[in-house]
DNA sequence: AACGATTGTGCAATCCTTTGCAGGCACACT
DNA sequence: AGTGTGCCTGCAAAGGATTGCACAATCGTT
């Protein structure tokens, strides 16, 4: 690790006799410059491989080409899915991805957002965690003039640009599936009340089933706070066991759908047969449990990318930029979970 | 988003009469400066929220208190599991971390090494790309005396610290444990002959046969190119059909394992009855299929977290550095898929 | 011949913090 | 009173690139 002395503007400009400044101007061909002199000042800086000093260009411009990026979990598939966007998009404008996660608990959401408002990024995209209320440590970035996209998990109460999914209309256009698929009594295990995503959610499950003029019992709404595979397990047992068991289920996400599978095959209901199962996120043990689970999906990637996209454009200061909030549509993947009527079971 | 102009050094200075040396000094309770003004200067500061200003201090100290890391696959599981060690950990030293894929493509891996160097990382955890041979972007760090960490996919040509999963070790294991369960003719579906981890693993399977004097065939010794879940399945017919079919399968890694149970459910070959199958790295899928697929868990968490350690070690100088490879023991997680003495097919 | 226009280059300030060194001041001791 | 010793503070340079402005040189015009 010889740490070779970097190559200055001043030692091109000794070198050749000149000054700093035009050394400066000849490497990003200014129109004052001798086209002559633009040839042997890059020539030399070439040949000696001039690396412009980061640190020094970004302490100039009071610009870092670094934007942050947060989530609740990185570990999660939706989520990399959508930073594996971000990261692609910023990187053809130049811009590195700083990556932080809250384990979707306030006070490291905190922690990340100061250590990378410390650390200078020139904005930030976030998903907020659980949490996440009044959002000061949101706020300090909006009051020094540091651009902030929400994604996926917003608050409105922070007035940002937001790019979300539209979860009202993935809701309805599952449930609207399960009609079709000819299943009449349609459960829903739906997040926590005071989660946006979920409520909407659930109003575009109740919308469905209004529009088609079904059945809507009270009962068939369960509300998870964990979200995880357990709850989805134990809810089946409670709406299987109940007065009115319904004959489908639409769930909040992927992993609650498969436990509620595993209830199910456990007590040996045939899917989709007896019961339909609809699941949200497409997630990739979708494909892999079986019957497939056809779920609902988000674009992670689009999303990433999207919100990557209207930061640097901010940053970039084209004007083109609109505050406002981007909602992306979702598509169903149907697989076998929910087919009732056509013999692809397997698929 | 009005820019408050920040406060500064030189505004404290004036406002409270004293030179910017001692503002600086004070804030940082330089023994040479009086109690009383570093008392007054503090508050002062505290109350009109000074936060000095990051890029300066980078710039003057070299310094950006940022790592780079790149990873041939942002979404993946185990590579989501190193990011989020290697985060947390870079965070409790007052790091961040600049996040890239590769997408196993040299090229773009070439790409991300030049942005991060020119954004400025003070180090680079890194695990390569299958086609990464010579690594002279990677070697760019190495001559601009910024520290290189390889973990998991790493090249032995570059001469750098290394963090590693013991691939032979887990390998053997996981073979001894098929041995125990009473399979005698164990197959291995392995990968790339040019990739050390592959080599490792293929190497630990048949010491683990020689040690237990077992038959050895070498068509039972299948190369996945892709490492997909088609290659197992494929695979996994081929041995099935040979001369000398198997009665257990070693495999790369989980997904190809999920193909070879694909493969034995269709044909009804019961499991872990008739046919043993073991997966590695433990991803979310080996608990979620049915029966469950035993695996050799690689502590991706904390393969982050020591690669990130290390590099932090260098860059804070302290010297207990040491420049040699880490190896992290692997564990055996055992489920149903070869677990055919004990009872637990559905756990 | 003198002046204006044009073209090419350099000077010097700026961005903000850190830090080696110098110096002022007060007190104590000879 | 003079010298020495600490203690506290300030000066100024450094770090590298950028950029407004001034100036020098050249050429053309009247």
């Amino acid at each position: 690790m010889t740490e070779k002395r970097k190559l200055t503007l001043l030692d091109i400009a000794n070198e050749l006799n000149i000054s700093v400044s035009t050394v400066s101007r000849a490497l990003k061909s200014h129109p004052d410059i001798a086209e002559e002199t633009i040839r042997m000042v890059k020539e030399f800086a070439e040949k000696h491989n001039y690396v412009p000093n980061a640190l020094a260009v970004n302490f100039r411009k009071n610009k870092t080409y670094n934007i942050g990026l947060i989530v609740p979990e990185l570990v999660h598939h939706f989520f990399s899915t959508v930073i594996s966007g971000a990261i692609d998009c910023a990187k053809k404008s130049g811009y590195n991805v700083l990556v932080s996660q809250s384990n979707d608990k306030l006070e490291d959401e905190v922690v990340a957002c100061k250590t990378m408002l410390a650390s200078s990024v020139d904005g930030l995209l976030i998903s907020i965690s659980n949490e996440t209320v009044e959002g000061e440590h949101i706020k300090a970035f909006i009051d020094e003039g540091k651009p902030v996209i929400q994604f996926d998990k917003i608050s409105d109460l922070l007035d940002t640009p937001k790019v979300i999914v539209d979860d009202f209309e993935g809701a309805y256009k599952a449930v609207s599936h399960l009609i079709d698929q000819g299943y009449k009594k349609i459960a829903h295990i739906r997040g926590r009340l005071e989660v946006k995503n979920a409520n909407e959610r659930a109003k575009g499950y109740k919308k469905a089933l209004e529009d088609r003029g079904l059945e809507f019992d009270p009962d068939w709404v369960k509300v998870c706070t964990l979200i995880n595979e357990q709850e989805g397990y134990d809810f089946a047992k409670d709406l299987l066991n109940s007065k009115n068991p319904p004959d489908a289920i639409f769930c909040i996400t992927d992993l609650v759908a498969l436990g509620v599978l595993k209830y199910l095959k456990e007590i040996s209901v045939q899917i989709p047969k007896e019961m339909g199962v609809f699941g949200f996120s497409n997630w990739k043990l979708a494909e892999i449990v079986n019957p497939g689970l056809s779920s609902v999906d988000q674009h992670g990637y689009q999303m990433g990318e999207t919100a990557a996209k209207l930061l640097i454009t901010f940053l970039e200061n084209k004007n083109e930029f609109i505050n406002d909030t981007l909602e992306l549509k979702t598509d169903l993947v149907i697989r076998g979970s929910s087919l009732r009527f056509e013999n692809h079971a397997n698929q």
